[in-house]
DNA sequence: AATTTACATCAACAAATGTTGATACAATAA
DNA sequence: TTATTGTATCAACATTTGTTGATGTAAATT
């Protein structure tokens, strides 16, 4: 692993523990043996750090939201493909993952409203397609807006879990568990179809 | 209302929007319209600001949940009764409860392994009541943790919808939206119950 | 051999930020 | 009246923090 490498999973992980804005320059130089000016072969500046692990991870994220939209699986499977899309990046990019939830509000403008902007336009996504699932009758009736965030939140979360642990999970286990909590709730099965 | 409780609430409306971090003594002076020394005849430190908000609120919730627990109502009904606990607390101190969710991070030793220890016992007894449910039959067989992560996670994000923002909620309403989709989840009702 | 690339070192600055001390003034309580 | 309390002002401090410029060196590429 080049000393680059290094240091891009060294910042994601200080980043991770102690938050953007208290992680500094000089913690960053710390972690890595090096002088603190020496950060700056690496980065243009601290914001710009976080600026590109964001969008990048962020566009990964969105182009593959857009395929599961644009395919003509009917609501619920695309409402499982989501939750697998979000359990596969959490499980397999941790880090990364966080960062999305936890540290998007200390862009500053104009990225700012670039991410906020990207985040909202995935909502009315989600919520259209759960709009959809109960037109069809295969969700039950409800507040669409609600069922969105409840469900987006069930799945945002699970990084506190398994980012910056040890554990090994099993990816599809897990996924199987979120998918059953957003379709079928904490409730006894009733031979569900 | 008395300076100081402007204060308070200034305070607070302003570490919501801004975050903790990157609130400083200067911002809360102006937007008191006041010197920034004057700060500090309603603080004793910035970290004290936090401090004491953060306990005060975090107090008051545990204090609620432990009667809950204490009760013997049956599991269900402690779940419902944790939501409309959650859900009230969002509604009605929407500032407080984003702070309990957002800047806990921010609190220094001792008073951030106090805070995790609390909201890890906290963790526990929720598990435990999911866990009475599935051996009681009301809840149906699943990972208890991941259930437990997925619910409060399901509950904790509220505030984002309602923090600081003008919406007017019908508390009830919510609260049952919510109870359901954690009950329920996405699909449809096939009489239960 | 020449040049570019990757990484290292040291010193320093400018701005931001939490905090304090000394002081003043008006209203309220003793 | 006197003492206290709540609030205001101004100047200053010590740190922290992001960032830069100039320079050096060893390895890789041309």
């Amino acid at each position: 692993m080049t000393k680059r490498e290094e240091f891009i999973e060294q910042s994601l992980k200080l980043i991770h523990q102690k938050g953007f804005k208290a992680t500094t320059i000089r913690d960053i130089a710390e972690c890595m043996d090096c002088d603190v000016a020496n950060v700056y072969n690496y980065i243009d500046s601290k914001q710009g750090l976080l600026e590109s692990h964001l969008f990048a991870i962020n566009k990964e994220f969105h182009d593959n939201v857009d395929q599961i939209i644009k395919s003509n699986y009917p609501p619920v499977d695309k409402i499982k493909k989501l939750v697998a899309l979000y359990v596969d990046m959490t499980v397999t990019r941790p880090l990364e993952a966080a960062l999305l939830v936890n540290e998007w509000r200390n862009l500053k403008e104009p990225k700012l409203s670039e991410f906020i902007k990207g985040r909202e336009s995935f909502e009315r996504k989600v919520k259209k397609i759960i709009i959809e699932g109960i037109n069809d009758g295969a969700f039950r009736q409800m507040n669409p807006e609600l069922a969105t965030y409840s469900m987006l939140s069930s799945v945002r979360w699970l990084f506190n879990k398994y980012a910056g642990k040890k554990i090994k999970v099993n990816k599809i286990e897990v996924e199987r568990e979120i998918v059953e909590f957003v379709l079928k709730g904490l409730n006894k099965e009733k031979r569900l179809r």
